[in-house]
DNA sequence: ACGTGGAATAACCTGAGGTTATAGGGTGCC
DNA sequence: GGCACCCTATAACCTCAGGTTATTCCACGT
């Protein structure tokens, strides 16, 4: 079975028929029919079943689709990495991050790398953990920043620095707080919770459960600005990592630290058998000042 | 990147020369040096760097030669299902089985079959389970038997008799027992333990372990056959299933009950999405006949 | 200097897979 | 039935990716 048979058989399976595969292949019809029955004749068996004009897939095209369609997975993967591969230049770093980060952190991390070695090209996309994670994998992008990446073997994550998870409420709210909070004292208040899927919602959701204490949601969302935006708008009370707090910095917003806290690490990751070039360990060491300076106000 | 690009460059990467290369290809040298850079050249980047006539993987070559390597095991798979597809013949039945139940139970069920049906092609082998499930995967294979085959979403299972474990001893080793015998009493006897990494492995083990009984091991094997050979020469003592404690009855061996019966069930295992043949299904009805039969005496 | 083993270059060849044109079998509609 | 429409298959021809042989070039060990 040549490759080419494989791609046509592909073609005309997930199409139907022989007419649409060659549309889909950018070939003729005719071409695609020949290939296609000269790969039937040497394999020994029909692919299809000619009843009245029509393709039928038959039992043995049905058990080979399955592994066909894994196989076209992956040639699709290897081509992208094999493009993802192709370097913008050598003084180019494809950055990608969390939600959270990509509106400050990073962007104040190149905007002061850049200040100081100027001329290094930048891409900055913000991205799910899961998307990083195959990003990473196929070498699209170089670094990327996420709260305590999840332990896994594909990739290798260093702590740059780290911050707590504080809690924002619109200024009008008056609590009888002083200098910090106890999550009992959030019992009745409205709650915007995040409903997180990454490590760091993760963590935040396990610290949520133990404090005991039934929460009052009026709103649940997935990223930490949505939950900072609604609280500004005064809905309710939430509790995000110190950097979204602290940057979107709203004169309607409040932050007060958590009596117990908890902390998270803002990690760079790196795909586990990437080589270290100069221009990216440059950058990460200015990475990690910017960090620190940034969570140390 | 054509596919022949991806097959040079794999077959370059891993012989390390393009002579070699072409070699394995079965191609001319300078054919594969061809291709190669015009892959180079159409990727923007080497994927090899010529220093003093040897070719040495640059990074990138290094990155995708894993994804590459994943790519080929699937081509491999994918032309060996497709040729496993063939059929042999309507009337043909492949199967396979476990060492234990391939030396008496599937003959058995066979000689039996054709007696009845006679002019049924079948091909007999035995495969340890990880290799039943793929061979059943990649079709290789028709149906398979087992002892309670772990679940698996990609195989189907059919208990088709049940049966359970004995303890084997040597004839000239006297043990105070009646009927059957509790492991306690086997305290310090030679044991001849079995470490099958297959699903009736795991069943055996965690019994012995829940019997709190240290055991003075003396040998230990993969295949209930070898353990049965080690008692019949009269090493020690063992427990196995009661198919190839029958099966290979020597003279030197006695058989006796477990005071605390363990019971497997031997299964017929199929692909999930196979549509069941009629000369399948018929042979199935059969088999679990023979089966039942055996494990009765 | 010299022989050796691998990579590249040049010039040419070949067949898998492409093309257009055409024939022919089903199905549905009037 | 007969016409229109949609498919697939066959025929006859073309083309270029990938193959060939012959030769050159380089780096190295002796």
């Amino acid at each position: 079975m040549r490759m080419r048979h494989i791609e046509v058989f592909h073609a005309v399976y997930t199409c139907g028929s022989v007419t649409k595969a060659s549309e889909v292949l950018n070939v003729s019809q005719p071409s695609v029919s020949k290939v296609l029955s000269h790969a039937e004749g040497q394999l020994g068996y029909r692919l299809f079943d000619r009843s009245g004009g029509r393709m039928v897939p038959t039992l043995e095209a049905e058990k080979l689709y399955e592994h066909v369609d894994h196989l076209f997975d992956k040639i699709g993967t290897v081509r992208r990495v094999a493009q993802n591969l192709r370097k913008i230049g050598d003084d180019a770093i494809r950055l990608a991050s969390t939600p959270a980060l990509g509106v400050n952190l990073v962007p104040e991390m190149v905007a002061s790398f850049l200040t100081e070695y100027p001329g290094t090209y930048f891409e900055l996309e913000t991205l799910h953990f899961e998307e990083i994670v195959s990003a990473l994998r196929e070498s699209r992008i170089d670094i990327a920043f996420a709260f305590d990446p999840s332990k896994q073997a594909e990739i290798k994550a260093t702590p740059i620095a780290s911050g707590q998870f504080v809690l924002i409420k619109p200024r009008h709210l008056a609590l009888p707080v002083k200098k910090s909070i106890k999550l009992s004292q959030l019992k009745n208040l409205p709650f915007v919770r995040l409903n997180n899927r990454g490590p760091l919602g993760q963590l935040l959701d396990s610290y949520l459960d133990s404090a005991e204490a039934s929460f009052n949601i009026v709103a649940a969302t997935e990223t930490y600005q949505i939950a900072h935006a609604l609280v500004s708008r005064g809905i309710g009370v939430s509790i995000v990592d110190e950097i979204t707090a602290k940057s979107n910095d709203s004169p309607d917003v409040e932050v007060i630290p958590l009596n117990t806290p908890l902390n998270f690490d803002v990690c760079a990751v790196q795909s586990s058998h990437t080589k270290s070039s100069n221009t990216t360990d440059t950058f990460l060491d200015h990475a990690k000042l910017v960090a620190t300076q940034l969570l140390e106000l």
